[in-house]
DNA sequence: GTATAATAAATTGTACACAATCTAATTGTA
DNA sequence: TACAATTAGATTGTGTACAATTTATTATAC
């Protein structure tokens, strides 16, 4: 059996052949395309979608809030200081259990939904899929999110 | 024409309904899978990917080097000072133009190489899509990257 | 040939990410 | 009921990301 052509013994070392690089800088160059839509509302992408949980949940615990966006306490405790800051959402220890912080959002909170309105509108234009590679990119990444921790 | 149902107003501003977040999540989730490989090079994604284009480019400025990864020089600066400190690339400035910093491959970087074979080796379990899912993936991830920005 | 513009990195400041550790509260159990 | 184990957040430290600014160098315009 011959040995594999030098230049091919590196093959899966090559950033081309990579299927997390892609990955890695397309989902900053997204983020970089909501950035002037976010400015209007002073929020960061992770503020952001920390408030889209807010807006469909009202109130939700920093521990269920980290399952949600796949973030930890060390991240979510200064990010929901800063949003407390603003003025968008509380945070109190829960009565029936005090290790647990709830997160509450505030009329602020939810008024700034309707302004928010403007971020998806004006986002459309941004992303050049069809409609239909869209949902197969939806599916694929969140087949790569739940499934790849193994069986 | 009626409005539409409250409930459906705020539908773009759904998490459930985003493509970035599976993107962002997904992203993380994966380079968090590739922490344990790396540490036994004593490398972060970041440098690794750094690293991978050095491995085939043997020396590269700053910018060009940015432009591959999609990073700008606040991003690489400590980063390349980081790899030098582990001796693994060196930076000088070009003597054609003083203002290009070059960074090239040390013995030691090269060497590398070798050891880091067992980084895609031990992925290969984790992503856990078939050829045909990753093939279209990493297509639309890279639409999603090079044509998003217009026309 | 010098003022001006453009360019490449570095620096500064803010905000994540996340591992590791710490603190306080709760639970399980002998 | 003591008390060890568990749990939820907060804290600490390191390493990105990136906008904005600064510095040094090179290109150009006149």
């Amino acid at each position: 059996m011959p040995e594999p052509l030098e230049s091919d013994r590196y093959a899966a070392l090559r950033l081309e052949n990579q299927l997390c690089f892609p990955l890695y800088a397309a989902s900053r160059e997204v983020i970089r395309q909501y950035r002037p839509h976010l400015d209007a509302l002073d929020l960061t992408y992770t503020q952001y979608i920390t408030m889209m949980v807010l807006w469909a949940e009202r109130e939700i615990s920093v521990k269920l809030l980290g399952q949600r966006l796949y973030l930890d306490s060390g991240t979510l405790t200064p990010l929901l200081k800063s949003l407390e800051a603003k003025g968008y959402v509380t945070r109190t220890r829960s009565e029936s259990d005090e290790r647990v912080v709830l997160v509450r959002l505030t009329d602020a909170g939810l008024s700034l939904q309707e302004k928010a309105l403007s971020v998806p509108a004006g986002m459309r234009s941004c992303v050049r899929l069809t409609d239909d590679e869209a949902a197969t990119l939806y599916k694929l990444l969140y087949k790569l999110l739940t499934g790849e921790k193994g069986i």
